[in-house]
DNA sequence: GAGATGCTTCGGCCACCACCGAAGTGTGGA
DNA sequence: TCCACACTTCGGTGGTGGCCGAAGCATCTC
């Protein structure tokens, strides 16, 4: 039966520990680079490299690229239900449910590679985009004269970043709405890290609001701390 | 993460040929014996030895041993679920579902090694311990007297049984209930196939009744054609 | 008890594939 | 223009595991 061929080779994919262990990090909808899923697996760049081809040109990943980097990301609700029922079996069933969920407090807020994402990122996204300092077009954002002003002012120098500044959306996996990466992405990431309006978890991803970044960004964003 | 290492140990089993036939071939919650699977899987009886030995051991198949054959079904839910979720991503989401259900002609009448299984054997038991020609107890059946004349008057040569026919249940995977084996079961397919009331199928466990079978069920077991 | 049948264990062979280092490609930043 | 960085391609190595034949139990039949 052919069909038994189609589903050892899926199978075989997953059943493989380098493979499975990225499979896994992506298991809660996020996109990660290809870099930081090798990490994950503990093999090296090229070994990552052609796992995740294989895992693309299978349609169990789909990937983006974005600059230099390639984003990567289960392709389909049905994936995540595959990785999911082998995790039930995996774990004998005694226990009763397996978590493969969004972590609560990286939804809140985390780093994107280098820019902000999660709760936090689209939050601010949402409140450029809303007082007109920032249009998004697709994958690209462009940032008006009026939103330089506005990052100038709150201590971003706009000037290093040209005329043109580089910034790009960045879909929020957790959220599944636009968050700003690029330059300016990044330069308001350094920016709130110089205020302590945000600080980083060791070993971790997840971005925390101090309580000097509720009031900052409540004062400069209009950002309410209960939204976060 | 452990975990991981798991999830890969599972999948990695349903990722081989050989044992992911012999898994979508018990996907419909039959119990078929070590040698059928091994022809299901075009390999040969030591190979699929080692290959179920694995699949119990870790928790995805377990064994009844029946006499000098070694039946083999689907361990839980779980794993059917599990199959079923690589089955719908083998299948590439194109196609609306898969099928992962009982043949509905083995599930009306079949072999079950060498006696009548599915609803003919279910419904030819049941009138049995109706009428008292035969007692169930656990895995043993056991012919009384008047079942023994019951079954010479039919035409079978109950003498060449010896005093206490061997005669033992087997559950039947697709009716979740007892049917007759051993011996006795055998010499009633026997008897069925002297007198034409069934005829097996080219290539297949399935058996069909005649238009005499319908007739002789009727008059001799009291089973209507409709309840097949 | 002898033979047939079904399954398991053992030993050895072979292929596949995960893995890495080194070199190559393309993008971003200075 | 140059360097740094992220990822990919290539070539070669090593280990794991699937596979079978032969031999060894266990069970049923005669």
């Amino acid at each position: 039966m052919s069909n038994a061929l189609e589903v050892a080779q899926i199978a075989s994919l997953v059943g493989e520990p380098a493979r499975a262990n990225m499979l896994l990090a992506l298991g809660d909808g996020r996109a990660l680079p290809a870099g930081e899923l090798a990490a994950c697996a503990g093999i090296t760049a090229p070994t990552a490299s052609e796992h995740l081809a294989k895992l693309e040109q299978s349609g169990l990943l789909i990937s983006i690229r974005q600059g230099r980097h390639r984003y990567y990301r289960i392709a389909s609700p049905e994936v995540a239900a595959m990785l999911e029922a082998v995790m039930i079996v995996a774990a004998g069933f005694p226990r009763p449910a397996p978590r493969f969920r969004v972590d609560p407090e990286l939804q809140r807020g985390r780093t994107c590679y280098n820019h902000l994402a999660g709760r936090l990122g689209v939050a601010i996204c949402d409140v450029l985009v809303h007082k007109s300092y920032v249009t998004i077009d697709g994958e690209v954002a462009h940032v008006l004269p009026t939103g330089l002003k506005f990052l100038d002012t709150w201590g971003i120098d706009v000037r290093r970043m040209g005329k043109h500044p580089y910034c790009r959306t960045c879909i929020d996996w957790s959220e599944r709405r636009h968050h700003l990466g690029g330059g300016v992405g990044i330069a308001i990431h350094k920016r709130c890290l110089e205020l302590k309006w945000v600080e980083h978890h060791l070993d971790s991803r997840a971005v925390s609001v101090t309580r000097a970044g509720r009031l900052g960004l409540e004062r400069v964003f209009g950002i309410a701390g209960a939204a976060l």
